[in-house]
DNA sequence: ACCTGAACACCGTTCAAGT
DNA sequence: ACCTGAACACCGTTCAAGT
């Protein structure tokens, strides 16, 4: 746990390490179009070779930057908390963890099976099975709240491709609504409708409505016979969250 | 009174929608990565150049491949369906056009202010007004739903991007229940012992679980605390309640 | 007005040559 | 063993020149 300070290696000394923190920072900055195997060795004052001796190609360098980015995320997550409130904490860091570095996003949703995906599913699953949910269909609902975040965390890379600064982000949603309400009401009543809730809505609430919404889902299916279910003895869960 | 062989035609006039639909089969036949323009000019047995005379890039190629599909999905849906019933065969429309077409998986997830994405929501945001769901929630619960969709279209692209036959898919599958297996009990508990579900599980199924799962949580939450009488949660939805 | 295709400015990756 | 950087095989896009 305690990493004790060694003395400062020389900054010359090439890592996966360092070179993954670079390619963070230099996502961070200028977003997933920016991390070049040229802007990472122009920082790193080397030449491009010479980061094929420690990541094998640039599939894995972002592998291993996003699995950074999520670990630590899920690293703040209290381990004594009650699996619903766990389940909400973790998909709220994820979350703030994406809103911090959006170039993550669309890593998490473009690569499912990677490293940092992992730790997800894990991290979700394993607070369903303290749940009463039964082991069938943990995989199905974890899958389920997995892909909602997915979803979202692509839907906030996208944004963030074309939306840089924040002050930004109104305008865009602005022009979003503007352009659904010119729609038209015949073809698109929805759109037409809700397009003036759209500029005043809060990413974050709506995340976790749909995050509550789906955990409201599980108890109400893990608690009573979904359908045709003979198990007499499914427990309840305590009515107070 | 027009003659049949009037003008000899010489070749198929390129249009927008000819281009599109020869984008569409080069994108079935080898993926994401094999539309390129100059592969899409071979094709059309032209220079690069003449493509930008109808489209304006190669991102608005991709929006209009993208929304053709999925307006083909969306199409077969039956206007009388009952709203629960259709919200389901939408969502089973754009899973089966996504097993057909892995790239639109991609594309959905990585542009969803795009008119594909925008034909989605309205769908099934017009089904939820349908629906007891107040207006201030549909556009949450729209949302929660469409974000289960584009997490679960990201995935399938992802798994196309690397599994083109249908054949490896179960070796894919295998594989990587075995990596799980082997990730060990102590720090991955959950995905240790899910690991054996992997391979027998049907993406389908699962699919739909996680709908229902949505759906369940809406009908739980829109009839007010979460009881234990809600049922309608299955394909079948009864007629009174 | 539409098409052609060479040319341009990139990109990830490789590899012989250095230290 | 690790680094260097020119070179390679691509890519989307442009544009002067054709029809």
């Amino acid at each position: 746990m305690e990493s004790k300070r060694r003395t400062e290696r020389r900054k010359d000394a090439l890592s996966k390490e360092r070179i993954v923190e670079n390619a963070i920072a230099i996502l961070d900055a200028g977003g997933e179009t920016a991390l070049t195997f040229r802007a990472l060795t122009a920082r790193l004052a080397t030449g491009p070779g010479a980061i094929y001796n420690h990541v094998a190609n640039k599939d894995e360098l972002l592998d291993a930057a996003i699995e950074a980015v999520i670990v630590r995320a899920l690293a703040d997550i209290p381990e004594s908390t009650r699996p619903h409130g766990a389940i909400r904490a973790i998909c709220l860091g994820v979350f703030d963890a994406i809103a911090r570095h959006p170039w993550v996003g669309a890593q998490l949703s473009s690569k499912p099976w990677g490293a940092a995906v992992l730790h997800l599913f894990e991290a979700i699953g394993s607070r369903l099975a303290a749940l009463d949910v039964p082991e069938a269909a943990q995989f199905d609902y974890a899958s389920a709240l997995l892909n909602y975040l997915l979803g979202l965390a692509g839907q906030h890379a996208a944004r963030a491709r074309l939306v840089t600064r924040d002050a930004d982000r109104t305008a865009f949603l602005e022009a979003l609504a503007a352009q659904w309400a010119a729609l038209g009401p015949e073809n698109f009543p929805f759109l037409h409708r809700q397009a003036a809730h759209l500029p005043e809505h809060d990413d974050r609430d709506q995340f976790l409505a749909g995050v509550d919404l789906i955990l409201a889902g599980i108890t109400a299916t893990t608690r009573g016979p979904v359908r045709g279910t003979t198990d007499s003895t499914s427990q309840r869960i305590t009515p107070f969250r």
